[in-house]
DNA sequence: TCACCTGCCCGC
DNA sequence: CGGGCAGGTGAA
């Protein structure tokens, strides 16, 4: 008889049983004929597993048995191996490939009819899907309408034995709670230190006053909640946001309080550190995205800065967002919450809105004395500007600039390649809508072919709703240039770039010309920028996305924020419509009012965040076919599908992409406030039927879709 | 009567 | 996904 596979597996199991068992040398009593003959443990012998696969059918918990000698180390929380998925060998079921999984709990019963298979091996022992870091990612996957073997892949990092094995640092005794700092600048800032410190929940949205004070501020809030003996988390777009707090906590602290979470650390680094956290080690995280999972013990303060960023919405399925997570993490752990930005998103001020959280922000003559100054110039005054012309620049941008260089650094901002436009009136600029959805109006070539990108409907007699102008503009993309023949007019200085390849972290302060794309903007030493051109306004409110508005005055915000303020001279100049609402709030430095009349609007025309949307995306007929599935909550809306246009070869693909060459539909789903979880939950179970039933490559489901025009 | 195929459904 | 198994089909 010659050893098959399936012998030498169960080999294979029968040894681990023994090394589990931490015996070296052969078993000493009878070796058991298979596993189905292997002692059980006595107590608790059923272990749930989570089957560590992301198929959406497979969204439960199976019953393992656990055998005697894993009693010890089959503990809720580790991970484990076991067989899994058909395999019946001479009427006897002991086939399926090992795969990876978690314990979820142990039982003394299981629901389950058949013979329990047992437990391969435990992997290792340290607990790391905690109950509450399972109850987060079960809430996060229904949110979502995603499988929580997907959401618990985002939230537990992958195994390093190496680190497992070196002991975490022990507990530090808690901090002494830190003076309030900069937050005496606003008026509630100490009281939502206070509430912190005696260990409330209290909830704000910071408005932050421009300036670099926002990072001290925000470890002054985590060093409080730390000083209070409760766990601390904030979020942060990106490693440079995430070093810079790193900074101010380390200053506050002392350092050993607290870990850096971001992908600049090696993997084995990064799961070291998130062990500290897990074991409760260390009680508080500043990081990236991922860190919004960060298992914190007795978490007191969950924050995230800058949440419109998209950097805070994670890739992988099922696209959870930060501010979302850390919003449900607050509501399960009772945290605090400290959502915080020089802009403020319509989500937050929807918060707000509701009562869920209270504005933190700084009196208006605080503002006017931290803020920079704001002149905006048309893009029209560019032609017939002779002076300028050289530069192609308008006299109002071109004295900024000069004076600028004459007192410190300069920073021009410059947009990105690759946005795609969208229409608007020749006349007035307001973006072309569809009268029936309000979906963004895209040509298919010649503008006879105008149909809503949403539902598809076409829309040959457009008229603008604003002016009532029967002409429309493809709104045109370009300033880079621009930026490149600054250097020409200005010889003398040096000209320094930021971008997305190579982001400059600080410059120093000195004239100097400091070109940088939105995002990468260095941050200043010294006092700030002297002056900053903003270049980009058309590129930014021009592309086709419900979001076009906010988002470019949350990235002109961030780059006005490192100019020094008015009373020091510092002036920003920004090529764009004066009469456009997020001009508007940048010259009065008025985000939270920016996002609060974007609320309104969006409640009036049905947009999210108001009602919830969901996107289902995929080849036409498995669109079509999930859509009629699906039983949608009744005042569901279901809008489109159209087809999606295929994606610039240039740009990387993403997740909700069509494979090259293929054609994909969208179609929109919107549900009223109230019926997002029931939209999610509909999705999520008509298309676990379909895979199961496989009637079509699946159809893709995303939840509050950003880019929907 | 048997070998093979296709579709369906399940996995502990 | 990957594999079993039921029920159908066709050739000897």
């Amino acid at each position: 008889m010659g050893e098959g596979p399936e012998q030498a597996a169960e080999v294979g199991e029968q040894l681990a049983l023994v090394r589990a068992a931490g015996r070296r040398s052969a078993a000493p009593r009878a070796r058991p004929r298979t596993w189905r003959d292997a002692e059980r443990a006595e107590r608790l012998p059923v272990a749930r597993v989570l089957v560590d696969k992301g198929l959406v059918h497979l969204d439960r918990l199976f019953d393992y048995a656990v055998p005697a000698a894993m009693d010890a180390e089959a503990r809720p929380g580790v991970r484990v191996r076991v067989r899994f998925g058909a395999g019946q060998r001479e009427g006897r079921r002991e086939g399926g490939r090992l795969i990876n999984g978690f314990i979820v709990e142990r039982r003394e019963e299981t629901d389950f009819p058949g013979v329990l298979a047992p437990l391969a091996q435990v992997l290792s022992t340290e607990p790391v899907l905690t109950p509450a870091l399972l109850r987060l990612c079960r809430s996060v996957a229904d949110r979502y309408a995603g499988a929580l073997a997907d959401v618990v892949a985002l939230a537990v990092p992958p195994r390093m034995a190496r680190a497992e094995r070196r002991p975490s640092p022990e507990p530090q005794d808690p901090p002494a709670p830190p003076d309030p700092g900069g937050w005496a600048r606003y008026p509630h800032g100490p009281g939502f230190l206070d509430a912190l410190s005696r260990g409330e929940a209290p909830r704000a949205v910071w408005t932050a006053l421009p300036g670099p004070g926002w990072a001290d501020e925000l470890a002054r809030a985590l060093a409080t909640s730390l000083a209070a003996g409760r766990g601390a988390l904030a979020v942060l777009p990106d490693g440079r946001a995430a070093a810079r707090v790193d900074a101010a906590l380390t200053a506050l602290t002392g350092g050993g309080a607290h870990v850096l979470l971001t992908a600049d650390a090696g993997r084995e680094e990064r799961y070291r550190r998130w062990l500290a956290v897990s074991r409760g080690a260390v009680r508080c995280v500043v990081g990236t995205r991922a860190a919004m999972f960060a298992p914190v013990h007795g978490l007191g303060l969950a924050a995230i800065w800058d949440d419109g960023d998209a950097a805070h919405r994670d890739e992988h399925a099922p696209q959870p967002h930060a501010r979302e997570v850390l919003v449900l993490r607050a509501a399960q752990e009772r945290a605090a919450v400290l959502l915080g930005g020089h802009g403020v998103t319509v989500e937050a001020a929807q918060l707000v809105e509701t009562g869920w959280a209270g504005p933190l922000a700084a009196a208006r003559e605080t503002v006017r004395e931290t803020a920079p100054v704001i002149r905006t110039v048309v893009e029209d005054d560019q032609r017939r500007d002779e002076a300028a012309r050289y530069a192609r620049l308008p006299t109002v941008a071109w004295q900024a600039l000069r004076d600028g260089l004459a007192h410190g650094p300069v920073l021009v901002q410059v947009p990105r390649r690759g946005y795609a436009p969208r229409l608007a009136c020749d006349r007035c600029r307001t973006p072309a809508r569809c009268a029936d959805c309000h979906g963004p109006l895209a040509a298919e070539g010649a503008l006879e072919l105008l149909g809503c990108g949403w539902c598809g409907r076409r829309a040959p007699e457009w008229h603008c709703d604003a002016c009532g102008s029967p002409r429309l503009r493809a709104v045109v993309i370009g300033a880079r240039r621009t930026a490149e023949e600054l250097g020409r007019a200005f010889p003398a200085v040096p000209v320094r770039t930021s971008g997305r390849d190579h982001v400059l972290d600080t410059v120093p302060d000195a004239p100097a010309l400091v070109v940088s794309t939105p995002g990468a903007e260095p941050v200043p030493a010294g006092p700030g920028y002297a002056a900053a051109l903003l270049l980009d306004g058309w590129a930014l409110l021009g592309r086709p996305d419900l979001r076009a508005g906010e988002e470019a005055l949350r990235r002109w915000l961030n780059a006005a924020a490192l100019v020094r303020p008015q009373p020091q001279g510092g002036t920003v100049v920004v090529l764009a419509e004066p009469t456009l609402r997020p001009v508007q709030s940048l010259v009065r430095w008025d985000p939270a009012g920016h996002a609060r009349r974007e609320l309104a609007d969006r409640a009036s025309l049905g947009f999210p965040p108001v009602s919830r949307m969901a996107a289902v995306s995929g080849p036409p007929d498995a669109v079509a076919g999930l859509l009629g599935a699906a039983r949608l909550p009744p005042d569901a809306e279901v809008l489109g599908p159209v087809r999606l246009p295929v994606p610039d070869p240039g740009r990387p693909r993403r997740t909700g992409d069509p494979p090259a060459g293929e054609q994909w539909d969208r179609a929109l789903v919107r549900v009223p406030p109230g019926q997002g979880a029931a939209l999610a939950a509909a999705l999520k179970t008509a298309r676990a039927a379909r895979l199961a039933r496989r009637e079509s490559a699946g159809a893709r489901v995303l939840i509050d879709p950003s880019d929907i025009g």
